[in-house]
RNA sequence: UCCUCGUUAGCUCAGUUGGUUAGAGCACCUGACUGUUAAUCAGGGGGUCCUAGGUUCAAGUCCUAGACGAGGAGCCA
C-alpha cells in the first residue's frame, strides 16, 4: 500500500518532501490554463496561501475538468513536486481527483475576483471562503485562544458568568427579553401590566448585557478571574461599532488597584498584539496589503510605546488649550465625545491613552470613589482609529459608600441585594476590567466595520444568518 | 434614533441642460494559446435603471413617499 501524505495547504507548502504522493482537499479559488495543461488554486482555510494543482488534460476526462470551476470543492490525489512556474516554490501534480461538490458559475455568487465587503455581507453565509473572511477569522480563533492562554499563564480562572439574569439589574443599555409567555395573550396583573408570575422564571428575564457583577463575585472568592463570553444590547445603534450580540472579555482581581489595573489592561494588549504579529504575520500582512496599508506600523507602533497615563481633569485641560474647534465644548464634567478622545489620542498624544480619574456623574455606581468626593477611579483605554477599547475601574468596596451611591442614582436594591452583599462579607479592593472582543478584532485587523470581525453579526433588522 | 450620501448587468461603476435602441471594466459562456500567477487574446449572452405614486410631448435623469445600504453623531464595548 502506497504511504500517502494526507496533509493541510499549511503543511504541504512548508514540506520538501518532493516526490512524494499526497492527498490534499479544499476548495477552488481559480482555475486557469490552456488545451492541455491546467493550474487550479486550491485553498483549505488553513492558511491565506493556495497551493497550486497542475492538471494534465490529457490524463483525466473532458467532463471532470469542466466541473472544476470556482467554489467547487476537490479531493486532489498527486505528487507534491517543486514548482518549474515562478509564483510558488511546490505545487502538486494531479494523478487523481474527485469532485466531492460542485459549484455552478452561473448562480457562485463568489467570484476570483474583489468583492465589496458590503456585498459579502449580504452573503455572510459564503464569505468565510474568501481571503479577506478567512484572515480575518483565523486572527479570531487566534486572539480567542491568546485571551485563554495569557490568563490561565497568570493564574486566572476562567469564570462563567450567566447569560440569562434578572431584567431590572442595573447597567448599561436596553436589554433583549427572554420569556416564554404568549405574547398574543399576555396575563394582566390587576393593574394591566405584564404578569411575570407564570413566565419561565416566575419574574421578568433578560439577556445579559454585561457579566461584571457576577465576575466580582468570582473575583472575591477565586482572588483572580475572567470571563469571556457573549453579551447582548437592544440599543438601536447603527454604526461601524457596535453590535446586539457581540462577546466580551471581563477580568476582575481581587486587591488590585487602579494602577495595577491599568498596568495589566496595557500589558494584556501588549501580549495579544504581540500574538498576531509573531503568530499569524501571513494574515496580517494579506490585509494590510488588502484594506489597510498602515496596520502593520500601527500593531508594531503600540508594542513598543507606553500608554499615556492621564487623569480626566488634565485631559480636560489640554483639550480646552488646544485651541481646537470642537462641535460640543469641552468643560469640566462633561463625558468626552469621540471628537475628544480623537484628538487627544491621535493629534495630542499620537499614542494610546488611558484615562483616569472621571467625574462620578458620568460614571457607574460600582466604581470606588476617590477623595476629592467628586471623581472615581475609573479608566477608559483609548485607541487610535476605535477610541474606546476598554473601560474598567477600581470597584468601591465599602458597603455604606456603595449603597448611598445605589440610592442617589435611584437604582433597585433589591435586584442586586447579592450583588451589595459583597461588600458586608468579607469586601476587599479589587478592580476590573472590560474588552470589547470586536473592538479589539477591528484593531488588530485593520477592518473598518465590527460587523466584517465576526462571522454573524446580529445588528438591528439583520438576522438572516 | 438624528444628519448626510447612495441604490443602473452576477460584481464594481459611468450615464452631460430630461430627448432615439442604457454603456464600460471584471465575471460568465464559446473559441485560440505547451507552465499559468486575480493568465492573455477574439467573439457572445446578460437590464423590473430599488419600490409606489406624480410632473412632462418625453424620466435612469425632476418631485413626493417608502424600502434597503454606507458614512458621521448619540448610546456604549
Amino acid at each position: 500500500m502506497t504511504k500517502l501524505l494526507n496533509k493541510n495547504v499549511k503543511e504541504l507548502l512548508a514540506s520538501e518532501e518532493f516526490g512524494q504522493k499526497v492527498v490534499v482537499k479544499g476548495w477552488v479559488r481559480t482555475k486557469r490554463g490552456n488545451k492541455n495543461i491546467a493550474f487550479v488554486a486550491l485553498n483549505d482555510g488553513s492558511v491565506i496561501h493556495n497551493i497550486q494543482i497542475v492538471i494534465e488534460t490529457a490524463s483525466f476526462e473532458e467532463e471532470l475538468i469542466r466541473k472544476i470551476t470556482t467554489g467547487s470543492c476537490l479531493c486532489v490525489e498527486g505528487i507534491l513536486v517543486a514548482s518549474s512556474g515562478q509564483g510558488q516554490k511546490v505545487e502538486i501534480q494531479a494523478t487523481d481527483i474527485i469532485v466531492y461538490g460542485t459549484a455552478d458559475p452561473d448562480v457562485y455568487p463568489l467570484q476570483k475576483k474583489g468583492h465589496s465587503l458590503e456585498f459579502l455581507r449580504e452573503i455572510a453565509y459564503l464569505r468565510p471562503r474568501t481571503n479577506t473572511f478567512g484572515a480575518v477569522l483565523r486572527l479570531r480563533h487566534a486572539m480567542s485562544f491568546a485571551i485563554h492562554q495569557y490568563f490561565n499563564d497568570r493564574g486566572f480562572f476562567y469564570f462563567h458568568t450567566p447569560l440569562i439574569t434578572a431584567s431590572d439589574c442595573e447597567g448599561a443599555g436596553a436589554m433583549f427579553q427572554v420569556t416564554t409567555l404568549d405574547m398574543n395573550n399576555l396575563p394582566l396583573t390587576p393593574e394591566g401590566k405584564t404578569d411575570y408570575s407564570g413566565d419561565f422564571f416566575g419574574k421578568q428575564a433578560a439577556l445579559t448585557v454585561s457579566g461584571q457583577l457576577e465576575g466580582e463575585l468570582g473575583a472575591l472568592a477565586l482572588g483572580k478571574i475572567y470571563t469571556f463570553g457573549p453579551t447582548f444590547r437592544a440599543e438601536n445603534s447603527n454604526t461601524p461599532r457596535h453590535l446586539s450580540e457581540f462577546w466580551m472579555i471581563e477580568p476582575e482581581m481581587a486587591f488590585y488597584e487602579i494602577k495595577e489595573n491599568m498596568d495589566l489592561a496595557e500589558d494584556f494588549l501588549k501580549y495579544l498584539i504581540r500574538y498576531a504579529l509573531e503568530n499569524y504575520r501571513d494574515d496580517l500582512d494579506f490585509l494590510c496589503k488588502m484594506w489597510d496599508n498602515e496596520l502593520i506600523d500601527r500593531l508594531q507602533f503600540v508594542l513598543e510605546n507606553d500608554f499615556v497615563r492621564l487623569e480626566y481633569t488634565e485631559g480636560v485641560k489640554i483639550l480646552m488649550e488646544s485651541g481646537q474647534k470642537f462641535e460640543f465644548p469641552v468643560s469640566w464634567g462633561i463625558d468626552l465625545q469621540s471628537e475628544h478622545e480623537r484628538y487627544l489620542v491621535e493629534k495630542h498624544f499620537k499614542k494610546p491613552v488611558i484615562l483616569t480619574n472621571y467625574p462620578k456623574d458620568i460614571k457607574a455606581f460600582y466604581m470606588k470613589q476617590n477623595e476629592d468626593g467628586k471623581t472615581v477611579r475609573a479608566m477608559d483605554v483609548l485607541f487610535p482609529k476605535i477610541g474606546e477599547i476598554i473601560g474598567g475601574s477600581q470597584r468601591e468596596e465599602d458597603y455604606d459608600k456603595l449603597l448611598s451611591r445605589v440610592q442617589e442614582l435611584g437604582l433597585s436594591q433589591e435586584s442586586i441585594w447579592w450583588y451589595l452583599d459583597t461588600r458586608r462579607f468579607g469586601t476587599a479592593p479589587h478592580s476590573g476590567f472590560g474588552l470589547g472582543f470586536e473592538r479589539l478584532m477591528l484593531f488588530i485587523t485593520g477592518m473598518a466595520n465590527i460587523r466584517d470581525v465576526i462571522p454573524f453579526p446580529r445588528t438591528p433588522n439583520n438576522i438572516e444568518y
